[in-house]
DNA sequence: TTACTTTTTCAACATTTGTTGAAACTCTAG
DNA sequence: CTAGAGTTTCAACAAATGTTGAAAAAGTAA
């Protein structure tokens, strides 16, 4: 039985104050200040048990991202393995990615919501979003390509990562809950409604990827 | 006739370097003085100009969004207009969204490219995307729901607005322009090169407003 | 208790922030 | 040219920023 690190519970406070403010305003947009008063603490303690504000960010980035990383990652892999040896469809892989992190009901928690609305934040943001998405969730993309690429193996690898980008770009925007689609719909869309939006999205977007399969052959067809 | 009021170069300096900064580093990541810096003019300046900071921001924002939602609209009313009395076509209407600002020239002029990566600084922004975005683009998307609500007569307007939604998504990422496309595809797409990234985004958003329609004759196929 | 480590607070630091008022400069009309 | 309005710069302000070192407090083990 490994010892029981003590843990401060001070620390936490810190953690999840800065999620919450740096998910709305972005990291310059917080100062330390703001976040230790409404974590309820001094200021230079965030920077005791954190070291400089950068690293303060990381550490909120980094807490969340590997429990995200293995529920789909596990939902995909269970996709793929229950499809073999054929090929997996292309709407249960969509669903893989989508339905383990939209639909649980941990996206009712505040904390979650300001870590989705964070990740909105970093994916497109040109001074972050290049490199930080690539650390953290590079490996699950790769694999959820690749399954796609097997479901669809006539279609190529550039219509794939276009397809990958409209995805990511629905996701992304979901994830930050603007409150836009409300306003826009009348209230007939909530964009804090995550389980709702998920079927929509789902269907969306593997129609999407199974429409490049059906242009090839159109143009094969077109072929004389 | 109006006396022509004296313009000054060095207000459209300040607008330029604002542009490219905040598009960079949003907008609590840039001082006046980097702004004045990178326009070659003194700090005060800009206060001169546009008074406070936040106003020289929505100066910049308001500075190309008519262009950019005339352009979008002209398109789309031909749209309408050619197709008249039938529905126009979804690929048409989604055409009409995306390559007026995708496609021609002025998407390689560094001007628009910051422009656009503020646009998507902006719409992700749960500060500023409910409320900015609105203000600037609602009469236009209204127009193109209403559009598409021609075309597809037969899909709620719930499956619309959610499929506006993942259109937003991509186009806004695709704004960002964040150079993670080119990590992940090895260098095969460019997120820079938007003519190219037209196409795709086009066919995968018409595919995916096409299926609700398709979903909807299922369900209906599939009553007893 | 005592000795020791970890955690938390306090006070202060050197910079940097947005903004301002007055002075200097530039342009145009007469 | 001169007068005056529009621009631009200079110098400085109060407030806020991230960070630090020392002191105080809380916890742990003997």
């Amino acid at each position: 039985m490994p010892v029981e690190k003590r843990k401060s519970d001070k620390r936490e406070l810190i953690l999840n104050a800065a999620e919450a403010l740096f998910s709305r305003h972005g990291y310059d947009g917080v100062t330390l200040r703001a976040i230790a008063k409404e974590a309820g603490v001094d200021v230079a303690l965030a920077n005791y048990h954190f070291g400089p504000k950068r690293d303060l960010f990381d550490a909120v980035l980094m807490r969340r991202a590997q429990i995200l990383n293995s529920w789909r990652l596990e939902a995909l892999e269970k996709v793929i393995s229950e499809a073999a040896p054929a090929a997996p469809k292309v709407h249960d892989i969509i669903n893989a990615y989508f339905e383990p992190i939209l639909t649980r009901p941990h996206v009712q928690e505040p904390g979650w919501k300001n870590y989705y609305a964070l990740i909105a934040y970093v994916n497109n943001s040109p001074e972050w979003g290049g490199k930080l998405m690539t650390q953290f969730f590079d490996p699950l993309i790769q694999r959820f390509i690749e399954a796609l690429r097997m479901a669809l193996p006539t279609v190529e690898d550039k219509s794939l990562y276009w397809g990958y980008h409209c995805l990511s770009g629905a996701l992304t925007l979901a994830f930050a809950q603007t409150g836009r689609i409300d306003h826009l719909s009348e209230g007939l869309c909530r964009s804090d409604n995550l389980p709702d939006a998920c079927g929509y999205i789902v269907d969306f977007v593997t129609a999407g990827f199974e429409q490049f399969a059906g242009n090839v052959a159109q143009k094969e067809k077109a072929m004389p």
